[in-house]
DNA sequence: TTCCCGATCGAACGCTCGTCCGGTTCTCCC
DNA sequence: GGGAGAACCGGACGAGCGTTCGATCGGGAA
């Protein structure tokens, strides 16, 4: 056995250190020397690993978010009925959420810092994972009366809220989640609206949808 | 009419300002100089409204919680059908949401930035906003197989993801929203999940739940 | 042994940050 | 007019930030 780390190797384990920080303070308040103190790295040691602090955000993303949609493609393959691919989907996030707690934080609580190329990378790569999923519920059939758009996004947020309430010791484990998170969504999804039935007299404002500014002062 | 702003009015002014800076760039990348510039206040003279950056944050999320739950509670007034209940409040989140959307944002991003006095009495009025609304829930009856803590936090996690996606010209307003995740989540939390019929069979890993670590390098 | 080059480091640079101090202006009341 | 207190400001301070530069280390090739 080699005792020397790889480049490789050594460039991911400041990835994974990097990311634990960026999620513990937030990116703008981890500081570089932070990741140093954490890795035994000196300060500037780090920059032959990275171009720039953003770099190194960008790095953890990509790396994060390329795994995540290979792991689903892997796991999609050859399933073919559309409420166990629905199922599966929804398994392989919650796993990976609760299995990288912080390097998911960072992906989505970090999502609009990078700019330029790395943005636009790491937006390509969450936009194609968007469509798989908007893929699959597609396949499920018509919604009975909610739009395949906001059903993907309350989909993805119930599972991305996670990382702000989840504790292991208390909450059910990611599989057991993701059989409830799909039950829930699965229901609410095909299930139609009832005409009519759903309206709620008006209340307060007037104005449809409306709420006054909450700097109000009366 | 007094041309003058009062105090008040001037400190509800900057708060609303900063806000909107806050939810721009971040917390932490905001700079009391952006909020100057915004305002048009000196640098110093911006110290008579807050005696510090975290306290600036603490009034926004503070004044901000208190609004939403204020009103909330008005809202329900009155009603006692636990279903239109769950309604008002799913609408009341949403209408505070989609109108003020800086503020929300900061609300829900910013979350665990303060510290000591501030935090603890954000959190106070978080946890009393958070239980109303699992009391609603438990008023629906006994749910059909998800647990109301789990249940709360999803719905909270559809509503509160709104604020990354949401665009007006393009999507439903906030009554359409609330009405269709109302829907969503109703129908899912009081089907009862069908003995057994849910279950997946197992496939990568083996351990129950787990992912494989996304720093894995084979 | 000598040389080379990837890997690493200490020390500094220029900049921005939150905060504070001393003083000035404004407004109202006597 | 004059005094008091609220409202406001210019300018600075010290700390911490991301980044860079020139020098050094160490192990394999010649």
């Amino acid at each position: 056995m080699d005792a020397r780390p790889t480049y490789d190797e050594k460039l991911l384990r400041i990835l994974r250190e990097s990311a634990a920080i960026f999620a513990a303070k937030g990116y703008h308040r981890a500081s570089i020397r932070d990741i140093s103190a954490a890795t035994d790295v000196s300060l500037s040691g780090l920059y032959y690993y990275f171009r720039s602090k953003e770099e190194l955000l960008f790095l953890i993303q990509d790396h994060c978010f390329g795994t995540l949609h290979h792991r689903l493609n892997e796991e999609l393959e050859g399933s073919t009925d559309a409420v166990a691919r629905l199922r599966i989907f929804v398994r392989n996030h919650l796993r990976f959420f609760l299995s990288n707690q912080a390097e998911m934080k960072v992906l989505s609580h970090e999502a609009d810092v990078l700019t330029g190329e790395h943005r636009a990378a790491v937006q390509k790569r969450k936009r194609a994972y968007a469509a798989a999923a908007e893929a699959i519920l597609t396949e499920l059939g018509p919604p009975g009366g909610v739009k395949p758009r906001s059903a993907t996004f309350a989909l993805f947020g119930m599972m991305n809220w996670i990382y702000t309430w989840h504790r292991p010791d208390v909450d059910p484990d990611a599989d057991r989640l993701a059989e409830q998170m799909t039950h829930l969504f699965l229901h609410g999804y095909r299930t139609p609206i009832a005409e009519g039935a759903e309206a709620l007299p008006e209340r307060s404002g007037g104005g449809r949808g409306d709420a006054p500014s909450i700097w109000r002062t009366d």
